[in-house]
DNA sequence: GACGGTATTTATCACTCGATAATCAAGAAG
DNA sequence: CTTCTTGATTATCGAGTGATAAATACCGTC
């Protein structure tokens, strides 16, 4: 046999390798903590992992460590994709690349485990999240006001503040409808993509209508006095 | 002198009643959970009142009974003012209406204290929570949605689930908004009248817009297949 | 099959939590 | 001043927390 596996390559079934085993710690603990919030105590958590409690401090200095890889793996995974750089393919209608966009983006975020994490985050107010929102500001919503003046035919410009406002108000209404679904548990319209559709509809024809008026008189923008940022 | 206090019956300076203490303490209580989340200890709690532990248990039977006191009065104060039935109007043109009641309802709504309470309770699954977002679809978005119908000229029906869904989408665009500034602690455009004001303008062009082809055709409701509620 | 290192468990510590009982303080009535 | 009631404090309990050290079980390697 010329298998020569000096560190144990693989291992034919069961005892993961550390770092897999690792991978299902933090996948598991991911699920622990979107139930019983970050407050959640480590005897429960090992309990679930069919293991008992010290073991954790073998993989993970502390809980916060942890946590903190949750976090990590929470914000990181759905932005990693880079969809976001479809919404600018102008070839393309406005419409359709919004209406794309928000079905995957949505197809990502929209599980009672993410948005569990991202709200407990967010109201310990932590850096990560801060800086998730920013990243939400300028590479989705920047990129949408962009594309939405050029689909209106508006000289190419920095979003001004209330533009970026009303995509915020956009975005919105769309995360809410996770939040009432996957937190609230409330009875939604199940077609998800019909509500993205109808979503960017009312955006895209808010816009448009808001547009006409600007897009006659170039430049003065008369929906956004001064000082944008 | 004819006083005859035979039950204290308002002490002159200090040593509130023992309703107003206890009032005090829940309204001190709320802020505190508000910051701290529900797992804030109650001897933090204490310290912040001035008092000890153990005095808390001489006004609330446990720690629970506290939390249900907090929100109770959370869940209840900015409903009781029922802003909504200034909806039905008709006399005064739906926009100014709809910013009108958004305004106000902001206005109660948009603090530190109340969106966390509100975040936090709603994660812990709470009947109440749940009871709440029942009632602002039933005593306002139905009614949003049925204005709405009046004012493009549309026939009275009760709102179907995919009009019911689109504001529910602006509904939550416009809390989105306090969520970013006093949760996330985003910066967000300072003139929230402006920012209320644009989403009506938005969502109101949207339906008129949707609402042009179906006026035409009469109930037949292309926008809604079937099977509401 | 004995060895050696790693994975896992048992036992335990120091601390914090909510809650209770006993004690003390303060103000009104007699 | 004394007495009684009620507000408030001190001291403490038992359960649960995150974390550590020592002991054991497991598995690949020689």
């Amino acid at each position: 046999m010329n298998k020569k596996p000096t560190t144990s390559a693989r291992p034919k079934s069961k005892r993961l390798s550390p770092e897999e085993r690792r991978q299902e710690f933090i996948r598991k603990a991911t699920e622990f903590f979107a139930d019983e919030g970050f407050n959640g105590g480590t005897r429960e958590l090992a309990r679930r992992l069919g293991v008992t409690q010290p073991l954790l401090y073998r993989y993970f200095p502390s809980k916060d460590d942890l946590i903190e890889e949750v976090y990590k793996k929470v914000y990181l995974e759905p932005l990693e994709s880079g969809w976001e750089k479809r919404l600018t393919d102008r070839s393309r209608p406005i419409r359709e690349r919004l209406c794309e966009f928000y079905n995957a983006y949505t197809d990502a975020i929209f599980t009672r485990i993410w948005l569990r994490i991202y709200l407990f985050s967010g109201l310990k107010g932590l850096e990560i999240n801060r800086a998730y929102v920013n990243v939400v500001r300028d590479k989705i919503l920047t990129r949408v006001v962009k594309e939405c003046r050029a689909a209106a035919e508006l000289p190419a410009q920095k979003p001004t503040s209330a533009e970026l406002e009303m995509a915020w108000v956009f975005h919105g209404g769309i995360f809410y409808y996770g939040i009432r679904k996957y937190i609230y548990e409330a009875v939604v319209l199940e077609d998800k993509d019909k509500m993205i559709a109808d979503a960017v509809d009312l955006y895209l024809s808010g816009f448009m209508r808001s547009a006409e008026p600007r897009r006659l008189s170039r430049g003065s923008d008369r929906l956004q006095p001064a000082g944008e940022d």
